[in-house]
DNA sequence: TATAGCAATATACTAAAGTATAGCGGTATC
DNA sequence: GATACCGCTATACTTTAGTATATTGCTATA
């Protein structure tokens, strides 16, 4: 099947950049992700202070997501070596970097929400 | 029940700022809703051509999701009063400033991917 | 000894998201 | 008259995400 490219598929992004979307996308993907990773922007937290700091998150939940943003890099667990254990999470790096990200959406959504209002007064 | 504000809670964000960016999770949700928001950036299309090329999408997903990012106010639809009648599919203002956004995160997703492969290598 | 906190895990369930497939009413083409 | 394009919608289904609830092994406190 010969495919002529059309001046859109030409235009296409490259790869890179997609994939570069896909991956900011997993990490904020899921109910809870973000409010666990806002919530980590404070600083090191243990696993019943971020319980209780993110409202009406199960501890299912908390453990799930968790291992997931440790698995894709954002996300830090220290096992203390105290009795009983302490459980410590803390961003790294690449997770502290994402603020840029949450900035751009912070802006882009209160310019999104003063147009929508303006709108809604024009009509 | 009484409770004593701990430092953590003192230091919560704004609500406006956990709106903004509420909006713009809600905005990318979706296995979809990122693959036509970056194709309508290319320019405005017609349903059939945003189908052909995002390449998987049903049009039940299609309309389904061009019917919320409208709702969402970030996509406008036009009906064209031509036989048969053509319908087309373009960003609004708001939809244009997404960008910015996107490219928070390709700047990250990027940053992260390489951070990741490093690290590797050190181990 | 009973109770509570810590850091989870297990099991069972419901709800939401996405897929597969068919079809509609119109027009244009073979 | 059959087929195909356009812009969808309908129905049925599967998969994934999220909830509810109970329990574990450990220690410290009442």
């Amino acid at each position: 099947m010969v495919q002529i490219l059309t001046l859109k598929e030409i235009k296409a992004c490259p790869k890179s950049y997609v994939m570069a979307v896909n991956e900011a996308l997993t990490v904020f993907q899921g109910k809870w992700k973000m409010p666990i990773i806002g919530s980590l922007m404070f600083g090191k937290q243990r696993f019943r202070e971020l319980e209780r700091s993110i409202p009406k998150i199960t501890s299912r939940m908390l453990s799930k997501e968790l291992k997931e943003l440790e698995l894709n890099g954002v996300v830090k667990r220290t096992v203390l070596d105290t009795i009983p254990v302490t459980v410590t999470y803390e961003l790294t790096e690449s997770g502290y970097t994402l603020k840029k990200v949450v900035e751009a959406m912070i802006v882009w959504g209160m310019q999104h929400r003063e147009s929508n209002s303006n709108k809604k007064k024009a009509v």
